[in-house]
DNA sequence: TCTATACTGTACGGTACGGTACAGTCAATT
DNA sequence: AATTGACTGTACCGTACCGTACAGTATAGA
């Protein structure tokens, strides 16, 4: 449909090579994975990787630019045309919420917040493709919106609260590796309650 | 006033260890810190870092439960008895936010994202004496109030979505090393949004 | 002061890894 | 089938690091 054409022999060799990195990096942390690991379970060539990505720095930018475009693919295309409605937040945050908890993101995530000195671009750009997007989607659509009271709070801070909210301390857990696997009902039944929570409070209209 | 005696030659080189090896930790990592760079910078010695800890893995473990021990000592000691009201959950709320952008906390935290595989006890740890403890504390604490509505949600995902809120994306902007300094009077006016949209919403009563 | 204990400083072994070189092999195109 | 370019497999170099050994030195107690 689009303008993929069938790949050459050296696009299914570079493809190999960072999923097999992608895994790796995963499983054991990107200092602890070696280039044979990679070579070996990509089955292919340490000279290939050479030629294609310049060494293992420049595997892991590719590795993380790659994981981050397709995680939060689906939160970046989404217009989310209705954000002031209750429907409108619990959409866009399953899809966050779902973006942020992927194995994939997780992975990036550790790995970066053990090398982001090392490579800070490729953090920053794991940031602004992923959480700092949504913020900001949010925040544009709380300044136009009847749902933030004059002198309260900022959209900025709004946003921040409301996407933290939803992540609640579930993405440490998952970074750290505690987690249980969080099923879909579960995961949605939490964002109904951070939406609703966040809309109406848990307190008022009710002494 | 305790039972602190003067500390022994000994205590002060296991100290001057672990102080050199958890600001080495949090400015290059782990893995890229090699032992020679900490027996440098504690001004000790190779013999000595083996007989105290055993290894660097032994050092990672006794840094780790120091820092986070030293780190989360305020939320853990405080009896915080009026998380009923707006002030008690911002006493509390500031303390949280404060013990989870710490550097130290921040800095076991990145050390824990890649190393958790390895040493997993030490993660459940981490997170059992810091954001888990919060967690209980509150989940406690609303199960006995009038704050939880019949059927609404548990007092379980109610602490979530609080301390979640109170993070915001702070804390991964932290770690991915992308923050801009939060000065307190910022700090303190997050926590209050956060707590005013908790126990208010943001919506409710207005339309 | 004398002695036992604990810390220092340095050197070394073994190992693992990143990166390079190069000869051999395979695949696509004509 | 021939040719050209790309991929493979392996061997190798330099380096860095963990862990150990050991001789020398400072410290605390009798």
């Amino acid at each position: 449909m689009s303008a993929e054409k069938t790949p050459t022999r050296g696009e299914l060799r570079r493809q190999a090579m960072l999923d097999a990195a992608s895994e790796l990096f995963l499983e054991k942390g990107y200092e602890r994975t070696s280039l044979s690991d990679i070579v070996c379970r990509s089955k292919g060539s340490r000279s290939t990787l050479y030629e294609q990505f310049g060494g293992k720095e420049g595997l892991l930018r590719a590795m993380i630019e790659q994981a981050t475009a397709v995680t939060w693919q689906a939160l970046n295309s989404n217009t989310f045309a209705d954000l002031g409605s209750e429907e409108g937040l619990c959409a866009l945050g399953i899809c966050f919420v779902h973006a942020a908890l992927a194995p994939q993101s997780v992975a990036v995530f550790r790995v970066l917040a053990a090398e982001s000195e090392r490579v800070p671009e490729v953090a920053r750009l794991f940031f602004e493709l992923g959480p700092r997007s949504s913020e900001r989607i949010l925040a544009e659509r709380f300044a136009n919106s009847a749902l933030v009271r004059d002198g309260f709070a900022s959209p900025e801070q709004l946003a921040r609260v409301f996407l933290g909210s939803l992540l609640g301390v579930l993405h440490a857990r998952r970074v750290l590796g505690l987690s249980v696997v969080l099923d879909e009902a579960e995961m949605e039944s939490h964002v109904r309650v951070a939406v609703r929570v966040f809309l109406d409070g848990v307190g008022c209209c009710r002494a």
